[in-house]
RNA sequence: GCCCCGGUCGUCUAAUGGUUAGGACACCAGGUUUUCAACCUGGCAAUCGGAGUUCGAUUCUCCGUCGGGGUACCA
């Protein structure tokens, strides 16, 4: 048989690190099986779905390098089915009509201590099936429940083993409800069995929905999936994950200069582990060590600083070239970015080799890169005012001294550094007190590369314009 | 309230009915150094609690506790 698997995300406008973890999850279990992963779009609640919500959605994917099969399909879709499904349960006598005010139900529910789907369920048998069809027929609104049977309901769980409820404990659930619209749990059902879907693997908040659905394959006829519930990821405090976790979309951490391979990597790490001491991993090594029998059982939290690590790892991966296309993304909105610099691979080769390890992130790549390839600097302020403006009158006898000194150099690493600290012996001071001011002169930072490294990559023109410059900004002040 | 799931360093995790409970991130210290990183070395740090089974439980069972999920004519 066919393994079939399904990722089947609600389109809420943004793709939630859970929900790309359980994408990522189904993804590698099909494609290590030579499964078939099917997209559906959840998108019965029409409020809060839309085609740009969708669009977020399959652009996640896409980024992380989730692929599928089939689909995207819309669970909207196939509402005759979901109708056609519960009607026939219906006829059948496995649902029954609901003509009761939901309200007033809770109400007695409540008053005597039972659950309100049986209050409901008592009233309508004691309608009974034939009234209660003319009840229909003459046009007086109903819901439609499924009628619950009596005793246990087991199923199979791939994460959690044999999962017992208590039939008792199971709602007779509306399936279809009394505008005609489907609810979800019958949806999904008559969804995955249409779609011949073998597995579902899906976050562990469905586990409570599992055994009303296994009744709903049963009630219908349907072959049951193998379910596969994995645990969810909790914010850093061990709550569910919220706003004020920080970012909860893959779209924010794209943006913050995380790579596809990075957070595919780092969400496969969490509820999961290949069972060895690796952590970093590449897709393939990922595909490669993948079981539904190392899925964890408990829930995770989501782990920024890690996240970064990994991030940081998986950059060193990258080519110089790959690297230089995303320095041009992210550097283009700078008007004084020259980005014909990048296209001297010698020049990029040195450079990336300068700023990878001071990075860990894209973003932070291109602020070290920055200095070295736009024209206009961002001075730190608090570093202009500890090395440039606290002593004004040194700091520019010391560039001038600088100036003049480079200004005559042979424009390489060794001459620049014997230069520089022959001057500092020269004026009795520390390289130090000559390299910090030099620092922000040629970088605007307080934290940089290693300054003869600097000199050497900007070049002896920028190197010592931007001297220039700096001494003009003290004195301008 | 009721139902369900879960609990190994701060975090992600490994392991086992008998181990000095391993690794990684983070953190701390030292080395390196012109800054910041990177890098190297070292360090801190865990089996939720209580019973039971057993010669022996972190591992198996029960109870408690804590955390999570569900309990809708939401998905």
């Amino acid at each position: 048989m066919n393994m079939r698997l399904r990722f089947a995300p609600s389109p809420t406008g943004y793709l939630h690190v859970g929900g790309a973890r359980t994408a990522i999850f189904n993804w590698l279990f099909a494609r290590k099986e030579g499964g078939v992963l099917v997209l559906r779009i959840e998108d019965t609640d029409r409020v809060r779905s839309s085609e740009e919500h969708t669009k977020v959605i399959l652009d996640g994917l896409t980024w992380l390098g989730v692929d599928w099969d089939e689909g995207p399909f819309f669970q909207s879709e196939g509402v005759e089915r979901h109708r056609a499904d519960a009607t026939r349960l219906l006829e059948e006598g496995k649902a029954y009509r609901d003509f009761t005010d939901t309200a007033a139900m809770r109400l007695e529910a409540k008053e005597r201590g039972m659950h309100p789907s049986r209050v409901v369920r008592e009233k309508m048998m004691d309608l009974g099936a034939e009234s209660a069809k003319q009840r229909a027929e003459a046009g007086e609104p109903f819901a439609i429940r499924l009628l619950v049977p009596d005793g246990e309901t087991v199923f199979d769980d791939l994460v959690h083993g044999e999962m017992r409820f208590g039939n008792d404990d199971i709602d007779d659930l509306v399936i279809l409800r009394s505008d005609g619209t489907p609810t979800y749990n019958l949806a999904v059902v008559s969804d995955d069995a249409d779609m011949r879907i073998t597995h579902v693997l899906r976050g562990d908040d469905h586990l409570s929905n599992a055994p009303k659905q296994v009744l709903l394959y049963r009630a219908l006829g349907y072959p049951e999936p193998v379910f596969a519930h994995v645990p969810l990821i909790l914010g850093s405090d061990g709550r569910k994950l919220s706003k004020r976790h920080g970012a909860m979309a893959v779209g924010d951490y794209a943006e913050e200069g995380i790579v596809p391979e990075a957070m595919m990597n780092f969400l496969a790490l969490l509820g999961w582990s290949p069972g060895d001491d690796r952590e970093l991993m590449t897709r393939e090594e990922l595909l490669g060590a993948f079981g539904m029998e190392r899925l964890l059982k408990s829930a995770s939290v989501f782990d920024i600083d890690k996240l970064e690590w990994l991030n940081g790892r998986h950059l060193d991966a990258y080519s110089d070239e790959e690297l230089a296309k995303c320095l041009r993304d992210l550097l283009q909105e700078d008007d004084s970015f020259c980005s014909g610099f990048l296209d001297d691979v010698n020049w990029l080769s040195e450079l990336l080799g300068l700023i990878k390890p001071r990075a860990r992130r894209l973003d932070q790549l291109a602020e070290q890169a920055r200095p070295f390839v736009c024209q206009n600097l961002h001075f730190d302020m608090k570093a202009v005012e500890k090395h440039l403006n606290k002593d004004p009158g040194a700091a520019i006898k010391r560039l001038q001294s600088l100036y003049e000194t480079f200004r005559g150099a042979d424009w390489t690493r060794e001459e620049l550094e014997v230069s520089l600290r022959d001057l500092a012996s020269q004026m009795e001071v520390g390289a130090g007190k000559l390299i910090h001011p030099l620092r922000i002169a040629l970088t605007g930072n307080m934290a940089s590369p290693g300054i003869f490294d600097v000199l050497y990559l900007l070049g002896r023109e920028r190197s010592l314009s931007r001297i220039e410059d700096a001494v003009e900004r003290i004195n301008l002040r």
